[in-house]
DNA sequence: CGTCTCACGTA
DNA sequence: CGTACGTGAGACGT
């Protein structure tokens, strides 16, 4: 009796527990339960089941807490059940495309979390569960089974649960042997005999006619079970009983069909199923490529400290008092030191309070900025400016703008983590120092032991984490990283465009970031206030058409008029109805001539251009400038991007927008602006990789490129090339290093896909190394894994062996256009370093303000006009050697817009 | 309040 | 069913 004085729970939970999981049905469940338009990743892979299926794993490890885990799926559609009786689930549908390819990833997943997947040749996942069901009770342990298939019930008893989805994947109904006796009348080991009588659907197996749940558990019941109901089948009355009769073969069928196997061999113990610590470093990789981030995030925050196999940073820090800098520093005189500097690193407002720096042996310094002795302030602000004194950092362009906000300067970077994980995998989205320091040095971003020496003046919240150790932990961790992430750029052959092209550019990114360009504040006022009235002349207009007010900026409210209220044409279908873009719109308007179209328009195109302007206008810093923030890690072909705000997005192509181009003006003190672009640089690229010799004498001719081709393409000479003809093949031009199939031209030159496709053939022809070039493209990448721009700029594309059609054709795109648009953003990098260096070179005072994909913008101090424009023509002329040659134009003007040419 | 979707600007 | 981005409004779920 002594045992009945401990609490149920803590006996229950001393017995270990296995969670068995039927992974094709509870996939399949949540592939139909999520919609799969809400589940694709930016690729265009179709993610629903995966998401659905790991999403109910994570709760069963949180709510369960299983001590081993297995998920068992099934093999193929032939088994011995199929052998046995050919109609078994022969009327079930052709599994979908669209979920095959996910069961591949499901098990990607599984193996990261260390969870055994078994499938047995032959037979059922139920197979498998139920053998392992059976020997896990044999050897003292609890299991939960998680099926959604019926025949699943039979396996439950007084140690086995069985969890079978109700509504989706989340929502499980919990069936204990009392649970399943009150929902079908019969104890589980006679749920078969249930099912033999009353059939199955989904299985193709019919059940005596008439005869349900009820009736089947009352004859089960009066006999015992289903043989002596078979024996007794003679003697029971009515019309079931008549149907019975005449379907005793079925029923045997059923059963023999039904009864699980529980003696399979298999290749595991119930013991090998035991939870393991999960493979982070995976996970992460599968997860990203998935972008299941809040996914992962459940995940991970279930993991306690104690059971976490990644180890935190065992580290010494030592804060430092006056004086000791110096000598610290003289220690490691010629090593790299990595730093950490805690602050803002924007562009404007800026700050920097703690620096802590690391040798990557256990040690870190930790200088608190805020107060700092002269002494050692002038120390430490020969060292970081000290190009000669090497260190490394995690992101120098944000370090050096923090740091220069108290006044220092750093040079002497001489490597970067976030660079250079960036250069290693640039499709990322972030380059969290945590996330690189579980990935790659497999260590939890905390201090293990951290310790003052004694002569430390801080009073440093160890355990805590305080900033201080925060600083210096992540400070050894990137001492760390450089070593594993050079082997790793090595590796790539990617060393170099670290060294002599990101890392330089970060001094130039800083100084237009912090320079920023001109606003003309009063200008840019006027334009809202004028976008506004247009704004609402527009609104005012379009609710008079339909006779009340509404929401204009409101996709959805605009569908209920356009196509319920005003009862006009769908459009293109997108995931929450109909489209209602400018093309779309557009159409609708020219097929309905329906004012309340042409009153939209007005209104989208007014309030978009006031919501540019109120973004510049609130952008404006103190200094009248609008300083924007380059993100040197984002793009995965090598471009920059711009943001807070964006200004390689700025209007250009209409009059109105390009009256916002004039609000960019000259600074007080300096002469013009000055724009400087590329023409057609990636045809010229194309031209160079391709090595077409038609393309190259196009370029070489000096001809109007568009012409050049047109005429060639269309068998006439140059002048005859009309302009209907030259958009054509403009369109296909750019079209091609993008990878634009024959469907995708027609429909952007409104032609038919057979006119599109021998206006290929006919560009082909003529041009038969671009053809050529474009498929070899591909056929590298899928052999090697990656494509490589003319710097060696890699771009690794594992999806292009995907059989996920929709996924591997993505990728094919993308290595198509990576190469290319890439190897522009190589060049412009170049010329920036180039007319960088020049400019400080010649002493001149003009300064680099701005870059856009292809084109640089310049400020220009007075008197330096003509030395700047020969210079920036040069630099960005030699900053790569094709086989044709690079282009530049340049124009000048008091405004961007002015600018222009 | 955070996250997603749509729409749309640039190269 | 053409690549690469960033932003803001509305809608939606917590």
């Amino acid at each position: 009796m002594a045992d009945r004085l401990a609490p149920v729970t803590d006996l229950a939970r001393t017995r270990p527990l296995l969670l068995l999981i039927d992974g094709h049905s509870m996939a399949y469940r949540a592939f139909f339960a999520l919609p799969a338009e809400n589940f694709s990743t930016s690729t265009g892979a179709t993610t629903n089941a995966v998401y659905g299926f790991t999403s109910m794993l994570a709760n069963l490890l949180r709510d369960e807490r299983p001590t081993h885990v297995a998920v068992a799926f099934d093999v193929g559609r032939t088994t011995f059940r199929t052998e046995q009786y050919p109609a078994y689930k022969a009327t079930r549908d052709a599994t979908p495309e669209e979920f095959r390819g996910q069961v591949p990833l499901i098990k990607e997943i599984l193996a990261t979390l260390r969870v055994t997947t078994l499938e047995k040749e032959g037979f059922e996942a139920d197979d498998v569960i139920a053998t392992l069901a059976t020997r896990a009770v044999a050897s003292g342990m609890d299991v939960l089974v998680c099926s959604g298939d019926r025949d699943a019930l039979q396996l439950v008893g007084p140690e086995v649960t069985l969890l079978y989805p109700r509504k989706g994947v989340s929502d499980l109904v919990r069936f204990t042997p009392e649970a399943v006796e009150d929902k079908y009348g019969v104890p589980p080991g006679r749920y078969p005999d249930l099912a033999a009588l009353v059939g199955e659907t989904s299985d193709n197996l019919p059940g005596v006619p008439g005869v349900g749940p009820k009736t089947a558990a009352k004859w089960i019941t009066a006999h015992g079970d289903l043989e002596a109901v078979l024996a007794a089948a003679p003697t029971i009355k009515g019309k079931a009983g008549e149907n019975l009769r005449t379907h005793l073969d079925q029923v045997r069928v059923n059963r023999e069909l039904n009864a699980a196997v529980r003696d399979l061999e298999l290749p595991v113990t119930v013991e090998d199923l035991a939870s393991q610590p999960w493979d982070r470093e995976a996970m992460h990789r599968v997860f990203d490529a998935l972008e299941f981030r809040t996914l992962r995030e459940r995940l991970l925050a279930m993991v306690p400290d104690a059971e976490d196999d990644a180890a935190a940073f065992d580290l010494e820090v030592v804060a430092a008092v006056p004086g000791s800098l110096g000598t610290w520093l003289a220690e490691r005189d010629g090593r790299t030191v990595a730093l950490e500097v805690s602050g803002r690193g924007n562009p404007t407002g800026g700050d920097a309070w703690t620096l802590a720096l690391a040798d990557g042996t256990q040690q870190a310094l930790v200088v608190d900025l805020t107060d700092l002795d002269p002494q050692d302030e002038s120390t430490l602000a020969v060292w970081l400016a000290d190009g000669a004194a090497p260190k490394a950092v995690h992101g120098a362009k944000s370090a050096v703008h923090a740091l220069g906000a108290r006044g220092l300067d750093l040079a002497g970077v001489v490597f970067d983590t976030l660079l250079a994980a960036y250069l290693c995998h640039p499709d990322q989205r972030s380059y969290d120092l945590g996330d690189l320091a579980v990935r790659h040095l497999r260590r939890e971003l905390r201090a293990e032991s951290a310790s003052g020496d004694g002569q430390g003046a801080l009073d440093l919240d160890l355990d805590g984490g305080g900033v201080e150790t925060g600083a210096a932990v992540r400070a050894a961790a990137v001492a760390e990283l450089v070593e594993v992430l050079r082997g790793e750029l090595a590796d790539r052959a990617s060393g170099g465009l670290l060294a002599d092209l990101e890392l330089p550019l970060v001094q130039v990114l800083v100084g237009m970031e912090r320079t920023g360009i001109g606003a003309a504040g009063a200008y840019l006022a006027e334009l809202e206030a004028h976008f506004a009235a247009a704004v609402a002349d527009a609104a005012s207009e379009a609710y008079a058409v339909i006779g009340r007010e509404m929401n204009l900026g409101s996709p959805k409210q605009l569908q209920e008029v356009l196509f319920d209220q005003l009862g006009m044409p769908k459009t293109k279908r997108i995931k929450t109805g109909y489209t209602t873009d400018a093309a779309a719109l557009t159409d609708l308007f020219e097929r309905t001539e329906h004012p309340f179209l042409a009153h939209l328009l007005a209104h989208r195109d007014a309030s978009r251009l006031r919501q540019t302007v109120e973004g510049l206008i609130r952008s404006v810093a103190p200094d009248g400038r609008i300083h924007t923030t380059f993100q040197q890690t984002i793009a995965a072909t090598g471009r920059l991007s711009s943001t807070d705000p964006n200004l390689q997005n700025i209007p250009i192509r209409t009059e109105a927008g390009r009256r916002i181009r004039r609000a960019f003006v000259v600074g007080d003190g300096y002469e013009t602006l000055l724009t400087a672009d590329y023409s057609q640089i990636e045809m010229r690229i194309m031209a160079h990789l391709s090595g077409d010799e038609g393309l190259i004498d196009a370029f070489r001719s000096g001809e109007d490129l568009h012409n050049f081709v047109g005429a060639r393409v269309f068998g006439v000479t140059t002048d005859e090339v009309t302009s209907a003809m030259r958009s054509k093949i403009k369109a296909m031009s750019y079209g091609l290093a993008y990878g634009l199939s024959s469907f995708g031209l027609s429909k952007q030159l409104g032609i038919s896909v057979a006119e599109a496709t021998a206006l290929m053939e006919d560009y082909f022809a003529r041009f038969g190394g671009v053809r050529d070039y474009l498929a070899g493209v591909v056929e590298d990448a899928r052999r090697t894994g990656y494509t490589a721009t003319i710097l060696g700029r890699r771009r690794y594309l594992p999806d292009l062996t995907s059989d996920n059609r929709q996924r591997r054709e993505m990728a094919e795109r993308m290595a198509l256009n990576a190469p290319i648009q890439g190897s522009a953003a190589d060049i412009i990098k170049v010329a920036m370093l180039g007319v960088h260096r020049g400019l400080a070179q010649e002493g001149l005072a003009s300064r680099l303000l701005l870059q856009v994909h292809d084109e640089l913008v310049l400020e220009v101090a007075p008197g330096e006009r003509a030395a700047v424009e020969r210079l920036v023509r040069d630099e960005m002329a030699a900053a790569a050697t094709l086989s044709v040659p690079l282009d530049v134009s340049v124009g000048t003007g008091r405004s961007w817009h002015d600018a222009a040419h």
